[in-house]
DNA sequence: CCTCATTATGAGGTTACCTCAGTAAATTGG
DNA sequence: CCAATTTACTGAGGTAACCTCATAATGAGG
């Protein structure tokens, strides 16, 4: 059962904790068939509402050629729609349709449950200061 | 300037750390052409000398195939030299090269400086409450 | 010695990105 | 108002870092 917990850096915890995220996330998705980054996309438009593909790759941080992709599979499983923006027809709105709702809230209430699973074994203290911390190392990109 | 800062959850955060800290590291590692998880193999190597590859995928705790790959890749490159396990003709030794040691540590001197760069900018008490945070969450898997 | 487990690897697949080039449409500047 | 530039998306093709399943060689236990 060899490990590097000991003499293990901050960078290669972080790593640690990521994979292990990882791995619960995608067994969070399973029932829905869906990914980690179109259940990624389904949020976001949720959130946000009808937006532009452009404008969704910033929101995801992405490049907007990635962008294109997650929404022809999420076009393909017929839980988002292209239409053309009216007021500019280089532009395409990307929009959930009613089982792209329903399945972005599906996974919202179980993935609640994923994180309380995971996160929800620290204190609210520790909580709370990871959340702080790791908003802090966004912000000073 | 598009993001979802404000009504980020604790899971988002946690990945947008991830992805600021892999682009980081990959441009760390570009003078080398090293790529993070060859620079992973490596420093486990590194410290703790000559194993099978089986018990490498251990460190690693990736799948022993996973870890063939990156042993080839490593090999081509001679950073590692495979070698037979005199005690079991089935398994395969992986050993450093004087090239490979060298390269792992000017890595990890410019690595310091890396982790120094991004996590740096944290407080102490931050940076503490950090590493103890993901360690637990590592721990209680 | 015969069966079962283990070691590494070939074959083939997936996710989640990327860049570069091209097309169509909008905007700008002379 | 037309040419040049910029912008919005997408096709083509690529990469890293994994995965599973099948198989050959070897080792270990009864």
């Amino acid at each position: 059962m060899a490990d590097e917990r000991d003499d293990e850096t901050l960078a290669e915890a972080f790593w640690g904790v990521a994979r292990q995220l990882r791995g619960l996330s995608r067994r969070t998705l399973e029932p829905w068939e869906v990914t980690p980054s179109h259940a990624r996309v389904l949020s976001v438009l949720a959130r946000h509402g009808v937006m532009r593909l452009s404008e969704l790759s910033e929101h995801l941080r992405i490049a907007p050629r990635s962008t294109t992709e997650v929404v022809d599979a999420l076009d393909e499983r017929g839980l988002i729609e292209r239409r053309p923006d009216p007021s500019d027809r280089r532009a395409t709105l990307v929009e959930l349709t009613d089982d792209g709702k329903d399945i972005n809230a599906a996974i919202r209430a179980s993935r609640a449950t994923e994180a309380d699973a995971f996160f929800g074994t620290l204190s609210d203290t520790d909580y709370y200061n990871l959340t702080r911390i790791l908003r802090k190392l966004r912000r000073l990109a």
